[in-house]
DNA sequence: TCCCGCATCATCCAAAGGGTTGAAGTCCTC
DNA sequence: GAGGACTTCAACCCTTTGGATGATGCGGGA
């Protein structure tokens, strides 16, 4: 008795590695790959694997949690096991809100991630047990330290302003605030206004 | 005298707290409960409450405005009180325009809850006062109606998502993405995305 | 003192976003 | 079946945003 499961990870690299340890294993069968959350969709609504080992970032395209919603809506829904390389405790919470079956940290053994896998099919949930904790508690992983004129502007943009705007608003030009802007991109780990601004009010840092 | 009331709300507990509150005070008489809009029609046919006092989210089933506007048609009509917990201001003018007597927060004191029963059943308009002048300004420009698809549009935007991300996960072109965006910044008033996030959150469209 | 983080500003460039016009197809209503 | 709302798409143009790089001045701590 095998357990199907199908792959979504945009770095083919990994999904090559992930394939490589689950195909070691006799206990777990890969039935597909997608690189892109809209294709696990179409594939999972297919191959109808038991679960579904999706990574959290997805590049373009519908992101992990997005994604798990839409996999957890499917009939017969299979188990969605979130792959992260960052412990993010907003996205992780999002994603297992969103119905998945837990997550687990891209540096974790083989064995765990085929355990969990396993866990999974069977309904458990499954947390990576350093974070497990953490969650349960309701604790937050540390927050990039924003500086105080960061959160001024993060605050503006979050009003809409554009970026003339908020150099107005705080009497200094243009480039001030893009060069503000860039390193709270960099912080939140974002391209664009839009994205820090829901990931601001996602970790409640505005 | 004593006003009869309608109970609707679909977590027991807050019936159960609701009924205490108000078989405490002797002006008016709790004749039922319901948990679902469906069952608060029956009830309300059968029982003809003066006032129904109704959960603006009710799970299950229809919501608190399409069970407002329901429980309008019937004859008698009872006055319909709206319960919510937060201050969103399109939800609440939806249910003013279903003909809801008005809304109270869930938070409010036990005796604004009876004062406000008391003031529906003589068909006086109750709203909380910190809303009630937003409410007045709403009513003279009323917020602009988005379409199905706008709104899909809208919630995705506010996870950051570009016009790609969006064109992709709604399975159409960045062409269609730009012309829903336009119709959309063109009814809420605004020009940039941002804004329209920010617009949205503030009046509860999303 | 010297280094580092912070805030400030500048320039250049590519990409994304936004505005406009026009159009085709569907669905519903009058 | 005519009209209207909605959704879909395209092509054009212009503005804004974001990325890269570099520079200045200020303050606190090793």
């Amino acid at each position: 008795m095998t357990t199907t499961v199908l792959l979504v990870d945009d770095h083919p690299v990994v999904r090559s590695g992930l394939r490589a340890v689950l195909d070691a294993a006799d206990t777990v069968r890969v039935v597909g790959e997608a690189a892109t959350g809209e294709e696990a969709l179409v594939l999972a609504a297919h191959l109808h694997p038991e679960v579904v080992l999706c990574d959290l970032r997805l590049g373009r395209g519908i992101d992990g949690i997005q994604t798990t919603a839409a996999l957890r809506a499917l009939d017969p829904a299979p188990a969605v096991l979130i792959l992260t390389t960052f412990d993010r405790d907003a996205e992780i919470l999002g994603a297992i809100e969103a119905g998945a079956a837990g997550y687990l940290l891209k540096e974790v053994a083989p064995d765990a991630i085929i355990d969990g896998i396993l866990r999974a099919a069977l309904g458990d949930t499954v947390l990576a047990p350093d974070l497990a904790s953490r969650v349960l508690k309701g604790m937050r992983s540390p927050l990039p330290r924003l500086t105080e004129r960061e959160i001024e502007v993060l605050r503006l943009l979050a009003t809409g302003s554009t970026n003339k705007e908020i150099a107005r608003a705080l009497f200094v030009t243009e480039a001030t605030v893009k060069s503000h802007l860039v390193h709270i991109f960099s912080k939140l780990g974002v391209d664009s206004r839009s994205r820090a601004i829901h990931v601001a009010q996602q970790t409640g840092l505005i």
